[in-house]
RNA sequence: CGGGAUGUAGCGCAGUUGGUAGCGCACUACGUUCGGGACGUAGGGGUCGGGCGUUCGAGUCGCCUCAUCCCGACCA
């Protein structure tokens, strides 16, 4: 009993930490409100930037990198946005340290106070566009299309392992152009990678649609969200792509000339994924036996559990591992041995369900005299009888199943949890037992802020990918008239 | 910054009216085990968050302080 993992219907939130630490993804660092990624955790975090990565330069964007501190003055050029960050940044105000003239160690030198302070960033708009301020002076220029890989820091006041920390790693892009239409065009493109990527590679339904003018980032015209269901019924905003209009051409006059010689300034957007996509991953999936990866994603998508009480046996065994190895490995897998033999089996087992390896391969004797392995999946639980012959193939389709399987089941947890409520009564009701809530709203930030109150629900979004909301009907809390419904939950 | 709680071995915890600092897991060594989280035996590991005070004597009582966590506030 080296492991235990918590059950997901005793306390969901004990749960998940339990499940983050056990399974070696993350831990709370003795820093405030920061967390140290381990090996493993990260290993699943660089396959997901590995994939993004690739989409991005796919839609023709190229990655760059900005400075990690923004000059007060920046941040502060576009109104919206500094309200929105103001009460969270973390600011360098001195640049040296000396002997404490009281005591031991070193103290703050008052001497060496920055004449300009500087804020971690907590996302790079400002610095950015005051860069590309100096890259545009044509339509020649235009569209500028960058990425940039890098950590943030947001002073939170309370923080969870990868849904919220006060340092967090994510991906960050900002383009520029030319006109309106293009850079709607370019936020709702990726916006639909990020659901793309949710969807067939995290295995994670995921509802897109726009921001309430209440929950936009500060500082966008629109912002457009995937929006996915964790098994508690929470709603996690796992991404976002917002349209800046010109704000922040014109917070720092970047203006280009157009075909027709005449000054205009740039269309903007910007859109991000960030560790939470972990933390998405872990909630949406997991077990009470602990992590569930989709194949796509998983580090390690097969390991291999050698059975043996001899010396002889378990050399014999691990050389036929070996062979099968490098089969799997020619069609594309990544494969453990796992071949530490300190360890018995059924511990070996219960580790690597909780840290999610798909498949799992177990030979002993018995196997050795058949001609066969024992082969479990992870997402069922499920073990069968296979043979050692054709064992390539087998695992391929196994994993393409598994990847499907995971999907549907995540599919079929939310779409029995999405409801349409037409009545202040249920609404309430409803809202305990968790799951996303499709109602009429009357469109006015002052409902929106009442719900809230009263239930702690939000307006997820308002759904772009479903044409069920479409619909005439009356705001479920005000009664006033409603062309759609949107989406109301609770959310992380 | 309000309200509440907790700091004792790497982790999780117990510690009674104040009287030799303990348990489980983990760790080390040896042996038996090994097809679903093994067992036995023997070990190692602590300025009880910090400071001051009360007392013959403080993990325990008092005051101060620091840190962490929970509920709020906050959360593109």
């Amino acid at each position: 009993m080296a492991k235990e993992v918590t059950k997901r219907s005793d306390n969901y939130s004990q749960w998940y930490d339990n499940l983050v630490v056990k399974a070696d993804l993350a831990e709370r660092s003795a820093v405030r409100g920061c967390m140290v990624i381990k090996p493993y955790g990260y290993a699943i975090w660089e396959k997901m930037q590995h994939i993004l990565d690739a989409k991005f330069k796919e839609t023709g964007h190229q990655n760059a990198y900005f400075p990690l501190f923004i000059p007060k003055s920046f941040l502060s050029r576009e109104a919206e946005h500094v309200e929105g960050f103001a009460k969270e940044c973390a600011v360098v105000t001195h640049h040296r340290l000396m002997a404490n003239p009281d005591g031991p160690g070193v103290v703050v030198d008052p001497s060496a106070k920055l004449e300009e302070e500087l804020v971690v960033r907590p996302t790079s708009e400002t610095i950015i566009w005051n860069t590309y301020k100096n890259w545009v002076t044509s339509w020649r220029d235009l569209p500028i299309l960058c990425n940039q890989w890098a950590n943030v820091v947001r002073w939170e006041m309370r923080t969870r392992l990868f849904l919220r920390t006060a340092e967090f790693l994510w991906q960050e892009g900002h383009t520029a152009h030319a006109t309106s239409e293009e850079a709607v065009a370019e936020a709702t493109k990726m916006v639909n990678v990020y659901a793309d990527f949710a969807r067939n590679y995290m295995a994670m339904p995921v509802v897109v649609g726009h921001k309430s003018p209440n929950e936009r980032f500060a500082g966008a015209l629109d912002t457009l969200t995937i929006e996915a269901m964790m098994q508690d019924g929470k709603a996690l905003q796992a991404g976002t792509s917002h349209f800046l209009g010109q704000n922040f051409a014109k917070a720092f006059d970047v203006q280009f000339t157009n075909r027709e010689g005449r000054q205009e300034y740039v269309w903007a957007t910007s859109w991000g994924v960030s560790t939470r996509l972990m933390g998405a991953l872990i909630m949406a999936h997991g077990d009470d036996n602990g992590l569930v990866l989709p194949p796509k994603l998983a580090p390690i998508q097969v390991v291999m559990i050698p059975i043996y009480k001899s010396d002889d046996e378990r050399s014999a065994i691990l050389s036929k591992m070996d062979e099968l190895k490098k089969e799997l490995e020619a069609h594309g897998h990544s494969v453990r041995i796992d071949d530490r033999d300190t360890l018995r089996p059924g511990f070996k087992f219960a580790e690597w369900e909780l840290k999610g390896v798909p498949v799992r391969i177990a030979i002993g004797p018995r196997d050795m005299e058949n001609g066969t392995v024992e082969l479990a999946r992870r997402d069922t639980l499920e073990k069968v009888s296979a043979p050692q012959e054709g064992l390539g193939k087998r695992i391929e389709d196994l994993l393409d199943e598994i990847q499907a399987n995971i999907y549907a089941k995540a599919l079929k947890f939310r779409d029995e949890h999405i409801v349409k409520v037409d009545s202040w009564e249920e609404f309430k009701e409803k809202i305990e037992n968790g799951g996303f809530l499709l109602c009429h709203w009357d469109g006015t930030t002052e409902t929106e802020e009442r719900i809230k109150e009263e239930t702690k629900a939000t307006i997820r979004c308002i759904p772009i990918d479903s044409a069920v909301c479409e619909e005439e009907g009356k705001c479920v809390y005000s009664g006033k008239p409603s062309h759609r419904r949107v989406l109301f939950a609770r959310s992380y």
